[in-house]
RNA sequence: GCUGUGAUGGUGUAGAGGUUAGCACGGUAGGUUGUGGUCCUGCCAGCCCGGGUUCAAUUCCCGGUCACGGCCCCA
């Protein structure tokens, strides 16, 4: 038996139905926020992803030669295709830029519940304008679209590289540098929490340990919007600059105009979301349901495009939404409170058997096809049983209504409609419209 | 990269060193009823793969594959 390579998925029909209904969901608050939909290929050069973020990339890449040896990749993610494609087909459109996407993308690496190496992400990029106003108008398509699928006892954690970056150099440190640079490598440490680890760097770099005091006081502060008031007085105390904290600030006070609220809003001055080019705003979704795989969604401002020759498009700001993710939260939640639709909107659209019954088929043939040509689901009947077998099998299918005709109907000019939820039955005129009255 | 658990029809499961490998759902064919979540009958379909131990392995052992967890990582 040769089976569906690992860390790969079929999607039966029902399972594609909700995954459609999802798609379908997202796409359509994207819409609403202007975001339009753009599509790049599977496979790019794989100098693409090495340029974004290092050589160390490629043994989780599906890199391969094709015939003529150009080295290629599947795509491990969306941002820099959709980056390369706007330096190469939208240069001369006019800015800023909202797009959307939503693609399948490969990463080699052990699957487990919620990491597959072929995955699907949803994400926008706001392409060509930047501050506060154009982040919070991302975060609120995000928060949009978690609050329109339902997901419930979700978090988000917001912060912004900028503070820590201006705290990290006023103690001392240097952003540049050959390999990691040292404020970098500072962030990593803040991040995972490693407080000796910090504590050593900085001695390694010539600095007091004590300079970490301030640090740790930052990445101490617990809670939402209002830890921003004490994290200035520490930046104040430290002598570090609080612009960075003020854009966060006039941030989160346009996206409770803006947005849903949040079930939990976090601030966190110390993610750092391990990337270089993010270099403002960063915030990522967490969802405890999901445990060790809990991030759905992340983003921030980042700085890419001089990358591509368009240095005046940075940075730009867009999150990526892990698609299978979202699904698998909303399905444990949806088992948990004994929910039948999971994604709103699933739930098949109104479906009709039409069952002749002992006469020629030719009778209701134009019937399948008006309804058809009027937009209503039709399907004919091609088993052919006993009336008992076919409504059996028309419920087991999710029909909404079974349309019988038999050689007495055929005689009287009617046929029998039955709807398959309430069992109820009505003898209605055979003809088109007064079919569809129906239905 | 480290590590733990598991694998029996399509699904969910029972089972034992020697069984016709059981059950339920499902699928399918038919019987009964001009009206379904019935009833009856038949059929379909399984011990993940490769080695080893043994007279005998689906069962025990080793390896692989796949799945699910815990760390690491996560553009």
């Amino acid at each position: 038996m040769v089976q569906r390579p690992r860390g790969t998925r079929d999607f039966t029909p029902a399972v594609m139905n909700r995954r459609l209904a999802f798609e379908n969901l997202l796409e359509s608050k994207a819409r609403t926020h202007g975001f339009k939909r753009v599509q790049t290929p599977i496979f790019e050069s794989l100098d693409l992803f090495t340029a974004k973020s290092g050589p160390g990339v490629v043994k989780q890449l599906y890199a391969f030669q094709d015939k003529s040896e150009r080295d290629l990749t599947l795509r491990p993610e969306l941002t820099a295709p959709v980056m390369r494609m706007i330096s190469e087909e939208m240069r001369s459109s006019p800015k800023p830029l909202r797009l959307s996407y939503f693609g399948q993308c490969f990463r080699y690496e052990e699957s487990k519940k919620g990491r597959y190496r072929e995955f699907f992400q949803y994400g926008i990029e706001l392409i060509g304008s930047s501050g506060p106003l154009a982040e919070a108008e991302v975060i609120a398509t995000a928060l949009d679209m978690l609050d329109a699928c339902g997901l419930a006892d979700w978090e988000l954690v917001i912060g912004h590289v900028g503070v820590l970056r201006d705290a990290l150099t006023s103690i001392g440190l240097s952003s540049e540098g050959e390999g990691e640079p040292p404020v970098a490598s500072a962030m990593r440490l803040l991040d995972k929490g490693d407080w000796d680890g910090l504590a050593e760097f900085l001695v390694s770099q010539g600095i007091a340990a004590s300079a970490g005091d301030g640090l740790r006081a930052l990445s101490g502060l617990d809670g939402g919007s209002e830890t921003l008031t004490q994290a200035k007085t520490i930046l104040d105390e430290m002598g570090v600059s609080s612009s960075s904290l003020d854009e966060l600030g006039q941030l989160l006070s346009i996206l409770e105009m803006l947005a849903p609220t949040p079930p939990s809003l976090k601030v966190n001055l110390c993610v750092a979301r391990g990337l270089d080019y993010y270099t403002g705003m960063v915030f990522e979704v967490n969802v405890a349901e999901l445990g060790g795989e809990g991030q759905v969604l992340g983003g921030g401002s980042y700085r890419l495009l001089h990358l591509f020759g368009l240095d005046d498009l940075d940075p730009s700001c867009g999150f990526g939404l892990g698609f299978d993710r979202v699904l698998l939260a909303l399905e444990a939640q949806g088992e948990r409170d004994g929910r039948s639709e999971i994604v709103p909107g699933e739930s098949a659209a109104p479906s009709t058997l039409i069952l002749p019954f002992r006469i020629d088929v030719g009778n209701v043939l134009p019937l399948v096809k008006g309804l058809r040509d009027s937009g209503h689901s039709a399907e004919l009947d091609l088993r052919g049983k006993n009336i008992g077998k076919s409504l059996d099998w028309a419920a087991k299918n999710g029909f909404t209504s079974v349309v019988i005709i038999g050689p007495q109907d055929l005689e009287n000019g009617v046929c029998s409609i039955k709807n398959l939820s309430s069992g109820e039955q009505q003898s209605v005129a055979l003809s088109l419209d007064a079919v569809l009255a129906v239905l």
